[in-house]
DNA sequence: GATTAATATGTTACCGATAACTCTAAATTA
DNA sequence: TAATTTAGAGTTATCGGTAACATATTAATC
C-alpha cells in the first residue's frame, strides 16, 4: 500500500509537506502543492482512513440498526439516513438485528470496537436498555427511531401511534364495525404499547368494550408465527367483523391466514394497519393504512444525531423528542357494514 | 477512552500483557489473566478496531455495494451476503448507488480509504469498468453480483438471464400471444443484454420476427421513468397482447401505467416479469415470474469473497462464474387467448 | 548445585497519519 | 543595515494497538 511516505520521498518533502497538500491545511508553495499531486496521481495514492481516524479521534463512521432490512419502511427510513449523513461526508453502516436482542447486542459491540462517531437505532425492545447504557457509558451519541426504551432519556423521532390507532379504529367504526380485532407486536416494544392503547381508547369512546381475545401479541418482526395467527383466528368466533394490524407485515400475514381460510378482504372482513406496503406492491394499493414518513424518521433522526456530534464538546442541551404526524390513507380494503 | 495502557497500569502490568489476554496469545498465568480481566471488565474496556487493523493490516471488514436498497431481489441479497460474512467474523458496509455511476465512484473511494478488506458489488453497468480497475489495482478483492462487466475478469455470481427470459416468451407463446413485448433496463447493463438476448432467441424459435418498436429500454432504476413508458405504449399500436418486463421494478411500473389507461392484467393484457416482488406483495402473487435465487446471489458471493481474502497471498487460482438457475413460477398473469 | 529448558512477562519498534513545535530563508520594516 | 515578520518547509511525539525480540522467573535435567 502507499503511504504518505512513499509519495514524501518520491516527490522530495516531508510527510508533513504531504498530509499538508490531502488536507489543504498549512501554507504550501503552488510548486511543491503541483509536484506532491502529480506523485500521488502516478502512485495511485489513498489515504488510510484508519491512520487518520487513530489520531484525529473520530471516524466519520455512523451505524444504523434497524429490525428488519426487507421491511420498507426500514429501508425507505434507512435511504433519508443515508442521505443526510452522505450530505455530511459520514459513512453509514448499516445493522440488521432482526429483532434480535443478541443480534442488537453484536452489533453495539461492533460499534464500540469501530469507534463510530455516533448511532442511529430502531432498539428490538425495552430490553435493549443495557444497549443503550452501554452507548451511554462510553459517551456515543445515538437517537433512538420509532421506539423509545423506558428508563433511558434521549433523542427521539417517533410516530404518533396512540392517535393512528385511534384513527384506525375510527375508520373501522365508521364503517359500522363493532367487533374489531387488534393484531399487534409485542408489549416490550413502546409502539406497540402505544398502538394498543390508542385501540382501546377508541374503544372506549366508541362505546365498545375491550374484549382481550380480539387481541394477539405477537412479533413485528420477519419471523412469522403463522401457527399462532391461526390459533387466534381459530379461537375467536365468531370471527369479529374488521382487523387492526400493528404493522404492515403483521397484515400481510393476516391476509395470508385470512385467504386460506376462504375470506377475501374486503368482502368478508375488514383489514386496516400501520405503514404502507412495499412500493411494488402498490401496483393496486387497496389496504388502508396509516402511512408514517419513513423517509423523514431516517433523515430528521440523521439530522439530530448530526447536530449531537457537533456540539458533543457543550454542555448537552436537553433531549429532543420528535412525533412525526401519520396520514390515514383511506382505499378499499374496509367494507361498509 | 479505556486503552490497553489504562488497564495496564491498573492491573501493574504491561500493555502486551493485556493484549496478550485480550487476544488468547501467548502464555499468561491463571492469575495474572483473571486480574487483567477484572480491570477490563471494571473499566469497561472496549478494544480500538482501528489501532488493531492498522498493525494488522486487515479491517473485517466488508462492503456490499448494491443498485436499489429499497428493491426486494437486493435486501433479500443483502441478507444472504450479511449472514455469511457474520458467521465469519466480518463486518458489513452496504452502499446503495442507485444505478448512479457517481455514487458508486464516491462508495469505492470510501472501501479504499476505509481498506476495507473486500467488496461484493452489483455494479451500475459497464461503465462501472474504471471502478473496478481502481479496485484490482489497490489488491481489494471483490466478487460481482448480477452483472458483468465486460473487460473485466472476476468472480462473479449471474443468474440465467437468457434463459430466464427464454422460459418467460415460451410461457406468453404457450398461452397463444404472438405479438410480445419487451420492457427492459438499459444494455450497458450484462444482465439486460442477456435478457433481451434471450428474448430474441425465443422469438426466432417460435417463428415470430424481432419488431424494435415492441422493446423499450429504460431503467431497472428506482427512479421512474413513466412518461417514457407512457409515450412507447402510445406508440405500439396495436398493443401487444403480452409484455415481458426485465424486473419487478419495470414490472410495477408499466402495471401502473396499463392501470390508468384502464387495461387490467390479466384480462387486458398478459404481463410477466423477472424476480418477485416483495414478500410482502405475496399476500396474492399473482405474476407469472422468473425467480431468482436472491438469498443464494448474496451468500454465495460472500463465500466466494472470503476464499479470495483468505487465499490472498497464494497464487490465484481461475476466475469463478456461477452461473444460478432461476425458476420459473406460473401464476396468474398469463391469459390464455 | 549448575545448566538447560520452559514459562511468564517486559521492551522496543512500527502500522500511517496529524498536531504542535521548530527551523530556514526571503521579504518587510525600522 | 539590522531587526522583525512571514512563508514554506521539516522534526518529533502521539493515537492504540501488536510482532518480534529480550529478559526474568521457575522448573526440569544432569
Amino acid at each position: 500500500m502507499v503511504t504518505i511516505y512513499d509519495i514524501a520521498e518520491k516527490a522530495g518533502v516531508s510527510a508533513m509537506t504531504v498530509s499538508r497538500v490531502i488536507n489543504n491545511t498549512g501554507r504550501i508553495s503552488e510548486k511543491t502543492r503541483a509536484k506532491v499531486k502529480r506523485v500521488m496521481d502516478e502512485l495511485g495514492y489513498v489515504p488510510n482512513q484508519m491512520a487518520r481516524s487513530l489520531v484525529l479521534q473520530e471516524t466519520r463512521l455512523l451505524f444504523l440498526m434497524i429490525t428488519d432490512i426487507t421491511n420498507p419502511f426500514y429501508t425507505t427510513l434507512a435511504r433519508g439516513a443515508e442521505d443526510a449523513a452522505k450530505k455530511h461526508g459520514y459513512r453509514l453502516l448499516f445493522g440488521n438485528t432482526d429483532e434480535d436482542l443478541e443480534k442488537e447486542n453484536d452489533y453495539i459491540d461492533a460499534v464500540l470496537k469501530t469507534r463510530a462517531d455516533g448511532v442511529l437505532l430502531a432498539p428490538a425492545g425495552d430490553a435493549s436498555l443495557p444497549h443503550l447504557e452501554m452507548l451511554r457509558r462510553h459517551r456515543v451519541p445515538f437517537v433512538l427511531l420509532d421506539r423509545e426504551v423506558p428508563g433511558m432519556d434521549s433523542d427521539v423521532v417517533l410516530g404518533d401511534s396512540k392517535e393512528g390507532a385511534r384513527q384506525l379504529v375510527k375508520q373501522l367504526v365508521g364503517g359500522g364495525h363493532r367487533r374489531i380485532a387488534l393484531i399487534n407486536g409485542s408489549r416490550t416494544i413502546s409502539s406497540a404499547r402505544e398502538r394498543l392503547e390508542g385501540y382501546r381508547e377508541a374503544l372506549k369512546l366508541n362505546d365498545l368494550e375491550y374484549d382481550e381475545a380480539l387481541v394477539l401479541e405477537t412479533s413485528f418482526g420477519p419471523r412469522s408465527d403463522l401457527t399462532g395467527i391461526e390459533a387466534w383466528l381459530d379461537r375467536m368466533r365468531p370471527l369479529p367483523t374488521a382487523f387492526v394490524a400493528g404493522n404492515n407485515v403483521l397484515a400481510v400475514e393476516l391476509m395470508r391466514s385470512l385467504r386460506s381460510r376462504g375470506l377475501r378482504v374486503p368482502e368478508d372482513v375488514s383489514l386496516v394497519c400501520f405503514d404502507e406496503l412495499a412500493s411494488y406492491a402498490e401496483m393496486d394499493p387497496f389496504l388502508t393504512v396509516i402511512s408514517q414518513q419513513a423517509y423523514q424518521f431516517g433523515h430528521l433522526g440523521m439530522q439530530m444525531l448530526l447536530d449531537r456530534i457537533r456540539s458533543r464538546d457543550e454542555p448537552s442541551p436537553a433531549w429532543r423528542k420528535v412525533v412525526l404526524p401519520a396520514e390515514l390513507i383511506v382505499r378499499r380494503s374496509v367494507r361498509q357494514l
